[in-house]
Order: C-alpha cells, then structure tokens, then sequence
DNA sequence: TCTTGAAGCTACAGTAGCTAGAGACATTAG
DNA sequence: CTAATGTCTCTAGCTACTGTAGCTTCAAGA
C-alpha cells in the first residue's frame, strides 16, 4: 500500500492532481489509514499511470473516463475505444493544421518588423489590420489541451 | 457611435466578450446613452479588432495588454512589440513540435488497433503501460490557447 | 401614441484541469 | 521525545470566456 506522495512518485502525478481526480470520481475513493489518510494498491498505480499517459497524449478526462470505462470491460469489442482514438487524432490533426498557418503569419509579421519605431512596427500594423494578412484564421472559439 | 451589438458584429466579437474585455480592463469603460447602453466610437472598433486578431494568432490577453500599451507610444522603438511576438512564434513551434509527435504516437496506437476485443486492444493496451511507446510526451503541464 | 419584439443591462455561476495556500493532524527518523 | 516531513480538508484562484435569469431600453410598425 503506498501513500498518496509515493503514489504520485511512481506515475508522475502531483498529488493535489490525485485529490482532484479522486474528487471528479476518475480514480476510486481511495482507502484509508487508522490516520486517515488516503492508501493506495498497485491497481490503483495502474489505473493512474493510465490517466496520465492518456492526458500525455492530449486526450480529456472525459474522453478518459469512458476509457477506463471500457478497459473494465474487456470482453467487449473496442471499436468504442478506437473510436474515441481516432477522435483525438483527427483533433490533434485539426489543430495542427490551424498552428501551421499560424506560423506562417506570425513569421512573416516578425520577418517585416525592421526594428524602427512603433509608428513604423509591422507587428502592431499587422494586428490593427486584418486586411494586411492572408490567411483567415477566423475560429476564435476551441480549447486546446497541451 | 455603435451600440454593443453592432460593435460586435463588425469585430466577429461575442457581447459577453465585449462585456468581459470592459472588465478586465482590456477596453475602457463605454460611454453610456441616456438609458445606460453602452456606444462605442470607430477608435474603439479598432482596438477591439486589433484584439481579436492578436487572439486568433494565439496571443494571450495578457501579452494583447503589452501590445496594447506599447500601440498608444508610437514614438518608442518597437524591440518589444517585436520580441512579444517572437514570443509567440517559439511558443506556436514548441506546441508544433509536441502535437507533431503526439499524432505520430496516436496514428500508430490506433494502426495497431485490429477491431477485436477490449482485452487485445492495443489502444487500451498501451495507454496503461508507458514501456509500449516510443515517445516521452512527459510534460503534463503546459496550457494551449486555439 | 401605443405596442411589441429585439437588443441591452447587471450579476452570478459554470467550463477544463488543475494549482496554491491556510491551518490542523499523522507518521517517521534519529 | 522531538523535529521534520507528509498528509488532511477546505477554499479560492487561474485563462478566456460562455450561459443564465430577470430585468430595462430602444426602434419600428399599426
């Protein structure tokens, strides 16, 4: 049984992130000591480390969820899992995309600046005028994760 | 002099978000008609869409402050405008880097995803165990804007 | 002039995914 | 036994908004 500091330790989680988890119900309330405080198995270290490799790879703990969901049913078929992959990475892939051309704007924006005055700065021209841009990255909404 | 609405149909800006730049302070206080509507000069449409351009390349509101700041003395060098968006551009590429590599790691987990059981899922398989991937996206922290 | 519907107002709560701090209790090394 | 470290609960804060409730104001048509 580990406390919650070598738990942490071992995945590579902070431990206010383990509280936090525990609260939102991603991670099972933990048992307890004669102290109170919270004692964790080896389950619970796999179950972790889970969390935090997927958070690694962008995924949101709702998306998370459902996939600890399904890892405790394994002899469902996992075209759900899969599915919930794919999602990720065409999200990553969109996102990708936006930050390419995002880029290429801001690199020509700072490419122009000559260093005079701020009269003169292509930097705050550029952003006063949309029309001295080419591209249009017009989505002002969508959170990113990492 | 524009009502709310208006302005924030010209600048592609929600109201609330108007409403929430006042309140920061990122705009100044509106002027207000007898009936305690807020009017907006052409100058502040400008301003307003200064900020949702800086927004959409990424910019936090806190750096959009700075540039703002600086655009009101145009007798100043522009090294820091400049540097703020150099900024911005490593802060784009290092995000750049990092999806880049999380796609590789996604695009080959689901590959290996041959549509069988939860208990043969690779997806699964390799989220819960850190040793079956190539990477090491090990920096959980770290926040994304667009 | 009256009415009606759209647009505006304030204030507060909620989102994701944590992080930080206060003040008290538990455990462990020497 | 003491001191140091670890853990506890609780609350508030972060970014950049978005949404709700319950009201008031405005502009246009009858």
């Amino acid at each position: 049984m580990l406390t919650i500091g070598k738990l942490g330790r071992a995945a590579g989680v902070k431990i206010p992130t383990i509280r936090y988890y525990e609260q939102i119900g991603l991670l099972p309330e933990a048992e307890r000591s004669a102290g109170n405080q919270r004692l964790y198995s080896r389950k619970a270290l796999d179950r972790l480390t889970f969390i935090r490799h997927a958070r690694g790879l962008g995924f949101t703990l709702e998306a998370i969820r459902d996939l600890l969901s399904l890892s405790d049913t394994p002899d469902q078929p996992c075209a759900a899992a899969d599915a919930i992959a794919k999602a990720q990475l065409s999200e990553i892939e969109k996102r990708l995309t936006r930050l390419a051309s995002l880029k290429v704007e801001l690199k020509r924006m700072v490419a122009q600046c000559a260093g005079g005055r701020i009269a003169d700065c292509r930097v705050i021209e550029v952003l006063g005028d949309h029309s001295l841009c080419a591209t249009d990255h017009d989505h002002p909404q969508g959170g990113d994760s990492q």
